[in-house]
DNA sequence: CTGAAAGCGCTTACAG
DNA sequence: CTGAAAGCGCTTACAG
């Protein structure tokens, strides 16, 4: 950062006034050619760069988004992100990402460090004690301070902005419908992400389809570090579960391990079908038949409607965007009927 | 952004000058205790908020990082994002992330976009291409500006920088060397990511575990799209390769489902320790025996020392960090003699 | 075609 | 204890 070279010094060099090299670096049509010339060689020379903050807080603006997501490591916000890096840099924008570790505490500093003129947008998706709790003070300060929010895969009605998420609820009827056009009589709900909209809205579709088909409900929430492998076992052999629905990835291989370990086939036994679609689906075996979010296109999504919002290209009402999702059918189910894709 | 009050607006409606606006927000002794209780009442009902960009014009710098990696999905570096990010956040620091994907273009393009006077330092693991073709020019840019480097993983010798990585030839070379001990007569090794300066090392250091021990060589570079099935099974069957180092966790996955279908049993018929942990390694059965590289670790001392560099509490030489790693062993590996753990 | 001046929002040495 | 002034590095209406 130190000894930088500035216009001002590039003036200087060349005895002419800084807006004239202002203007000739930014190839004014009031410069004559030769000026502009002569300026942008010496520019090159000493590898000048135009200082972002000063032009920021001329231009008032960033074309800096700002992320908050909850964590990293799952491969639904690892896609997400991605997608929103892409789209960022295909737009011309950068990205700041904060991770809120699903605390409360930690988004809401994020949220305010972020604030301060450092970025034209927020993109969220909310961190599990947020919605747990329901507290959203802290993202009030978000429309006082009049930056745009687009929230995505974890939203809250609560909130008005724009919004990208899937359907979870009917998404979730339909996965569960799909596991008795497969042949299962006994279905239950395992969801270690509970007090997320998300896992609510999966849950509450689970039901819906349960109900329609007469069927009796079972849902059982676990703590991801300790899989309850022996409530399985039980469910499986004394009350003939024969179907799972998992509220994401990483539940639904916590339960094929476990029913694995404990002697039964997948799908002969057990039909599996897991929420988010991720690497570890497509390569556990037997490959895991999911539910596809489509992580990466919401994240493209959700940057794009940022970036439209910022531009004023939006109506003042918030937008919501409800994605198309897909079911991948891969071999933790048996449906016959159905062609298994891999 | 638009509308939000500033210093200058505070000062109109107190009555007061900018300057003491600005010494009572920021706790100066200057300023009567009266002054400042009234000062800073008032922006709070206003919801003042500094404005970064002018406090950063004015500092020189910005408490903020750039971040390029390569990719984002591959478990090794959304770990070391979460290091990064989570030191930083205890340092006070912001992150910018870029992502290069694999490519020297767009690795160039976000050093430039980055450097423009927007982060205090940039933290990089380089591309694959940039790796292969050995073009560092672009990398140039970033000591021409006065912009501290820190480079983590995927380093390069020619360039001067700080640097954090593992020993990948030492850790290759006692790997192969924990396959042999166990029982390993032939063994290949396997990469899905060769050109890279990690990939480079821990192909050495397979190589000169073989020579030690006076075995037979096989290095498969493959395509990670394209999994030499028919290879695999030709080289198990007709070789009597009886054991596999992969140069990354999904090569790992990929060697273990393709020997697992084709009928091989793990470990009993091959044994397969693959670099980087991740969640498919702990995950997938049987469990897979992996060089823990300690991402988050690389990342957030790549982080702290980035910092101190920054704050000048380093001596002006470059340092180097070569982390310790350690062998975690699974199911993949039937070496009697090594407690597994799992 | 070129330049002087004002201003973006802040901080800080200096004067009073 | 308070304020006027300069300056961080840029852009842009305005004058010449």
């Amino acid at each position: 950062m130190e000894n930088r070279i500035t216009l001002k010094e590039l003036a200087r060099l060349l005895n002419v006034s800084i807006s004239t090299v202002s203007k000739a670096l930014n190839d004014s049509p009031e410069i004559s050619p030769q000026t502009r010339k002569r300026v942008k060689e010496l520019a090159a020379l000493n590898h000048y760069v135009p200082n972002v903050m000063a032009q920021n807080l001329k231009n008032q603006k960033t074309r800096t988004i700002g992320v908050i997501i909850p964590d990293i490591l799952p491969h639904f916000f690892a896609e997400a992100l991605h997608g929103i890096e892409s789209k960022a840099s295909e737009l011309g924008y950068r990205v700041i990402i904060c991770i809120s570790n699903e605390s409360i505490q930690k988004e809401a500093e994020s949220i305010n460090t972020l604030i301060k003129g450092q970025v034209d947008g927020l993109i969220m998706s909310l961190s599990q004690e947020t919605q747990a709790k329901m507290e959203i003070d802290h993202l009030k300060a978000i429309s006082n301070h009049k930056v745009p929010l687009v929230l995505f895969d974890r939203v809250l009605n609560q909130i008005e902005c724009d919004k990208v998420h899937i359907n979870d609820s009917l998404q979730a009827e339909q996965a569960t419908m799909e596991l008795f056009k497969s042949g299962c009589k006994k279905i239950a709900y395992f969801s270690g992400i509970s007090d997320t909209s998300v896992d609510d809205e999966r849950k509450k579709g689970y039901l819906e389809a349960v109900r329609n088909h007469g069927a009796s409900r079972k849902v059982v929430n676990f703590d991801q570090k300790n899989f309850p492998d022996q409530k399985l076992q039980d469910l499986i052999r004394n009350k003939n579960i024969d179907g799972i629905l998992a509220s994401d990835e990483l539940g639904a291989i916590l339960v094929m391990k476990s029913a694995l370990d404990s002697g039964f086939r997948i799908p002969e036994d057990l039909s599996v079908i897991g929420f988010t679609n991720g690497i570890m689906s497509e390569h556990f075996r037997p490959a895991l038949s999911t539910v596809d979010q489509h992580a990466e296109e919401q994240g493209r999504l959700a940057l794009e409607t940022m970036v439209d919002r910022i531009e004023g290209k939006l109506p003042p009402e918030p937008i919501e965007y409800r994605l198309e999702t897909s079911i991948i059918h891969r071999k933790s189910t048996r449906n016959k009927a159905l062609q298994p894709a891999d």
